[in-house]
DNA sequence: AGTTTTACATACCACTGGTATGATAAGTTT
DNA sequence: AAACTTATCATACCAGTGGTATGTAAAACT
């Protein structure tokens, strides 16, 4: 009707875009249906398929979107401390930066939860794997390299530790009993503590 | 049409818990329908959802049954170690089962896919910590019990240990570089030394 | 100026999980 | 054994789903 020029599209797929974010961030995914995005994001189901072609293309957006966040956040907390200290405290503030996000019902929901629904195994392995598990992996190696681990164990570690932290942040949404960040963020020293 | 004895009841209740486990492993909870799993169990819909009350029902009776199998072979599995060896042991042998099933893959798509995205964080957490955590529960009770980690410290890392658990499974079966169930475990077991 | 491409809107489609209705046989009561 | 209730399915139907086909007007390009 209007005036379309490109910037107007990208106005319209940001719109999209937050919309559906904040819809699949509350209702979860499989609740969340195409008329409910475009009603609130007030487009037209054809505007939200030329710009996306699936529902599942636009929740990776959105999902890749929140990881992103998440990773510059983290990994700037890591650089600002290891100006200062040991890697070993950097690795740290970075675990803590992600365990507040991991936290929040929105990331859970999204990124922890329906994620790896919706992307299946292979896509899961091929996106969170390298953004979530690279900065944990970075500290591992820095063990590794005191000679505190053996190499061959960097990978499985890292592995664990990381999912560790996804299942902590996931109970800490859930308020069970007797558990804090703080308390959690202990534990988790208490587990890296014994590598050392 | 024939004789409905409740004996056939159960029959085909079964046929439908068969047809729909198989199709929920190999497709998946989204991909699989109702007129798929009605069509491999050769019965009608009529009949389906005369014994499920829905398509959520069904699944969680699903997941329910394989959370009991692989709690069942833990336990044995743990109570077997107990009698020979120190509980710690025998905490090692449980979690060894637990990885097993965590690596395949008909058990990751049911059980740590779909199960929280179909589920939801409350029945998750009324669900799967009841089983699968109380295994790990009870050997990190343990390490309490003999003073080498604090009381408070239990419930943290007993999540954190668990989903350590999880996610080497899950990685075990994308075949990651260099990673293998024995290389696994012996990290599992790291973390778990680092407590002593 | 004419053509192509972009950016939508609308109408439609096969299919989805779920329900309403109905039919038949097995149990139960009288 | 007759009458009634209940369990076990089958069939037909429904609103809503993700996705597609078609149309259209504006913008961009040649």
């Amino acid at each position: 009707m209007v005036k379309r020029t490109s910037e107007q599209a990208e106005e319209t797929r940001r719109a999209i875009l937050d919309a559906a974010r904040h819809l699949f961030e509350t209702q979860g995914y499989p609740r969340t249906s195409i008329a409910n995005i475009v009603e609130a994001a007030g487009i037209s189901k054809g505007a939200l398929f030329h710009h996306f072609a699936s529902k599942d293309a636009l929740f990776f957006e959105i999902w890749k979107e929140m990881q992103l966040e998440m990773d510059g956040q983290a990994r700037a907390a890591a650089q600002a401390g290891r100006s200062k200290t040991d890697p070993y405290a950097a690795f740290l503030a970075g675990t803590r930066v992600y365990f507040n996000w991991a936290s929040r019902p929105g990331f859970q929901r999204v990124v922890l939860i329906d994620g790896p629904a919706v992307m299946g195994l292979d896509g899961w392995q091929e996106n969170d794997d390298r953004l979530g598990r690279s900065n944990v992996e970075q500290g591992v190696r820095y063990l590794a390299h005191k000679g505190l681990i053996a190499e061959d164990g960097i990978v499985p570690i890292s592995i664990m530790l990381l999912n560790a932290l996804n299942g902590g942040g996931f109970a800490l949404s859930r308020r069970e009993s007797g558990l804090t960040p703080d308390n959690l963020f202990d534990a988790f020293e208490a587990l890296l503590r014994g590598l050392r």
